[in-house]
DNA sequence: ACTGTGGTCAACACGAGTGTTGACAGAATT
DNA sequence: AATTCTGTCAACACTCGTGTTGACCACAGT
């Protein structure tokens, strides 16, 4: 890594400006960039892609990245954080729903689900990601990847104990594994789920889920 | 990366040497390091782990690294094949085995986890992968080490396409996909399971998922 | 016409990682 | 005792990635 000294170089105040006066050409080539980057980020992860990588993506020079983006962490949170925020949200709303236990896992494995296809690969590229150089950082930035990732497995495992609570899962293991369980199968469409190529639809990978999900945990 | 011109170096000879007598001390010191170099793979991941890291875990400089191990790709290797191959060779076995379906996806999920505990970290470092370098590169290896992961994910759909056909699996997708959501579910624990410090054991995980799959699958 | 500003890029300095070299001390062989 | 082998390491050469600089051109506003 280089020097990154001053909190203020040249192009950093550049950018700050441009950013700062946000003239829409302005937003919409962020968005750009920000787009070829998530490709990148879901073909390489993060720490194999290089800006270098995707400044070839756009045919443009790497320095004309630094006019929008000051560095691959700032650039990698762009593309996550709304996508894993999204992500969280919506399994803490399934969460405070009024519906039974096992109504809300499949609620929730079949929105995932939907929500994995529409925003693809932007949600991809977050699951992607957390122990490669998450769990090492100590950054405000990675402690609060660490957080949201935390709320999402909370808001799950609450959802699957409050059915061992109520008798309506069977307690064959804790809350905690069981909940890791249903991540897993979600999650894990990150690494052979592509919308476009898939034979199966999310909606139908979804459903096959949620129902073998639900039967297998009930009473 | 550096020239790696010629196939053959000063230590590159002084290594294939030792490596060809094989004295009973450099091969466990070979062991170590190879041990401590799963460590790091599985607290780091492939691209993130340096041999300078492996190094400095064992306090050792660097350069001595070179003389038991030429790459890192090859101590990767080292390291990561064997376990690679025990698990496909456990999920083609249970394939061939004579018991039906789903008695075999329960055999094989327990018989996995329990695995992965025993041989802990070595599978993980294993599962980890895959898609961050593996899919990338052209090499040899790594197309071997795609075939392998292949051979996984072929068996266990065999599995359960043996039980849609036989009727004992309702077929709400396709049989790739509910493999996948096996393959899954028992895979993402790289994530979160650590054998010492898990209050379940590897076997109740195992029981419970293998539980639940069967419950969700059966017609 | 001239001044500035928005976007671009060639070129630089630096760091981290890699694979290699050459030499060193101690043990083993002869 | 002389010689070879073993394991070690400080130092080198090289590559790749990063963040920055300074200058460039096109086009705007005055």
């Amino acid at each position: 890594m280089a020097p990154a000294k001053s909190p203020s170089s040249q192009i950093s105040k550049r950018r700050s400006h441009a950013l700062a006066k946000g003239s829409s050409a302005y937003q919409e080539r962020r968005q750009e960039i920000a787009k070829a980057a998530t490709e990148v980020f879901n073909r390489r992860g993060f720490r194999g892609t290089s800006l270098t990588a995707v400044a070839e993506e756009l045919n443009i020079d790497r320095a004309t990245l630094y006019y929008y983006v000051s560095s691959k962490q700032e650039l990698f949170d762009e593309v996550v954080r709304e996508a894993s925020e999204r992500n969280v949200a919506l399994a803490e709303q399934v969460l405070t729903g009024s519906a039974k236990p096992l109504e809300k896992v499949h609620t929730l494995v079949t929105a995932l689900m939907k929500s994995y296809e529409e925003h693809y690969p932007l949600l991809f590229v977050y699951m992607r990601e957390n122990l490669s150089h998450v769990e090492t950082g100590r950054t405000a930035w990675s402690t609060q990847m660490r957080s949201l990732n935390r709320r999402y497995e909370q808001a799950i495992m609450a959802i699957v104990q409050a059915g061992i609570d109520d008798g309506s899962i069977r307690p064959t293991s804790s809350a905690r594994v069981l909940a890791f369980g249903i991540i897993g199968m979600v999650g894990w469409t990150n690494r052979w789920f592509v919308p476009d190529r898939s034979p199966e639809s999310a909606e139908e990978i979804g459903a096959a889920y949620a129902d073998l999900v639900v039967r297998g945990l009930r009473r």
